[in-house]
RNA sequence: GGGUAGGUUGAGCAGGUGGUGAGCUCCGCUGACUGUAGAUCAGCCGUCUUCGACUGUGGGGGUUCGAUUCCCUCCCUGCCCA
């Protein structure tokens, strides 16, 4: 069979970056790229139009949520997740591993899976590799993440080894699982902070046929020097593998360039979403945070080098007026701001790669939004 | 004019029948947020020299060791009656 996706790339001579193209069932995307998350078949307060106008290329939606809401068997009898939320590009899923993590408070890990309280009613859910490739197969996306188990990097290494290792027997179990020719699967790097555990993580992972390949368990709690560490342990391990790089769950402003000069391809997060939704909005000035009063009497537009709508049409006043409102308009326009934001990030980190000037952007970017990100190096929880 | 219920920190309240009223919810101020149980959460929100201290229960006066509480008087507000 033809393979469900393909990727190109080529090294910039900056760092490990590359600059590639990724082809999908449903359109082809540039790299590096940033997945705005869609969680419940929605990225929070914006359409598939505005999505489209931020220049988002792919999104992200997740198993776990949709197969307790609306339920993955009726998406599927809707026609799928694109026809469903009425997006036609490119859909990466993530797998449930990530609640295993954030909700592991309602749930237990075994060998065999994991048994959860559902967040919704309380009513016991079972996830298991081969359930979560089932659900995401219902759901049709384009990319679907194998079931991994994430753990704080900062627990005992015995304990990150065991979830590591873990998440390679149910890797195996994933690919064992899939029967749609028209669905990537990306396999996940697990290991905390350790470098022994990262290398044997991608070597366990990186030996098996996977469409990709993603790093996990990072932006968990760790510092942006273990990150940025351990992201070089993994592009020294990963040398030539020819495949799709994706680091899950970051980032900020910062963090992508961090990341993308060792070599990651893809991203998402809520951070751009989820901030804009509580007034931060990031632009060309830094971190704007819209509900100050300084901004009630401010006219000038939210970022004045953007060309989105908001920018376009709506000063910081506005935008200060409708949060304190709590005005629906104000969570839309924030987010349309900070996605478009984001793309235009990448779209310029990409152009930077081309030309050599990625440097020069970093720099720049840094300067608006401080060193190695906003809050630089915070102690890891178990340290006290 | 008579009766009645009230007057507590921006707003709305709780409490207090003689022994230290700074408690709640809004509003407001600031911060956080990284594969979304998050349009959420946290701190602050009388003053100060802020791990504490001081002031504050409509105004004035009185009784008392001590008054938010008891007494006198005045002011203001709601409701009922005339």
């Amino acid at each position: 069979m033809t393979a469900p996706i393909s990727f190109t790339s080529r090294p910039t001579g900056t760092g490990r970056s590359r600059l590639g193209t990724l082809t999908t069932p449903h359109g082809t995307i540039e790299t590096p790229q940033f997945m705005p998350v869609g969680t419940q078949a929605t990225v929070k307060s914006l359409t598939p139009g505005d999505l489209r106008a931020a220049g988002a290329q792919i999104i992200l939606a997740n198993a776990y949520h949709l197969s307790l809401r609306p339920g993955h068997d009726r998406i599927a009898r809707l026609g799928g997740l694109h026809r469903f939320m009425g997006w036609d590009g490119p859909i990466l899923s993530d797998s449930g591993g990530f609640q295993v993590f954030s909700l592991a408070h309602l749930g237990r890990v075994d060998e065999d899976g994991v048994t959860f309280a559902s967040h919704l009613d309380g009513s016991e859910q079972r996830l298991t590799p081969e359930r979560v490739m089932e659900i995401q197969e219902a759901l049709g996306s384009d990319i679907a993440m194998a079931f991994d188990q994430l753990v704080e990097a900062t627990l005992p290494p015995s304990d990150v080894a065991d979830a590591m290792r873990r998440t390679h027997r149910w890797a195996k179990r994933c690919l064992a699982a899939r029967t749609r020719p028209d669905q990537a699967l990306f396999g996940i790097v697990q290991g905390g902070v350790d470098p022994d555990l990262r290398r044997e993580s991608v070597a366990a992972v990186a030996a098996l046929p996977f469409d990709g390949i993603a790093i996990g368990g990072l932006s968990v709690g760790e510092s942006k020097t273990q990150m940025a560490a351990t992201l070089d342990v993994v592009a020294d391990a990963l040398a030539d593998d020819p495949r799709v790089r994706y680091l899950m769950g970051v980032g900020s402003p910062p963090d992508f360039f961090a990341a993308v000069e060792r070599g990651i391809d893809l991203f998402d997060c809520v951070l751009p979403t989820r901030v804009a939704r509580n007034g931060q909005l990031w632009t060309s000035h830094g971190r704007l945070n819209l509900r100050n009063a300084r901004f009630l009497d401010d006219p000038d537009p939210p970022d004045p080098a953007c060309a989105c709508e908001t920018c376009r049409n709506h000063s910081r006043a506005y935008l200060a007026h409708l949060f304190r409102a709590e005005e629906l308009l104000a969570y839309r326009l924030s987010s349309l701001h900070n996605v478009t934001y984001t793309q235009d990030l990448m779209r310029r980190i990409r152009r930077a790669l081309d030309d050599g000037s990625f440097g020069t952007l970093r720099e720049a970017v840094t300067a608006q939004y401080g060193s190695a990100g906003a809050r630089t190096d915070k102690p890891a929880v178990t340290d006290r």
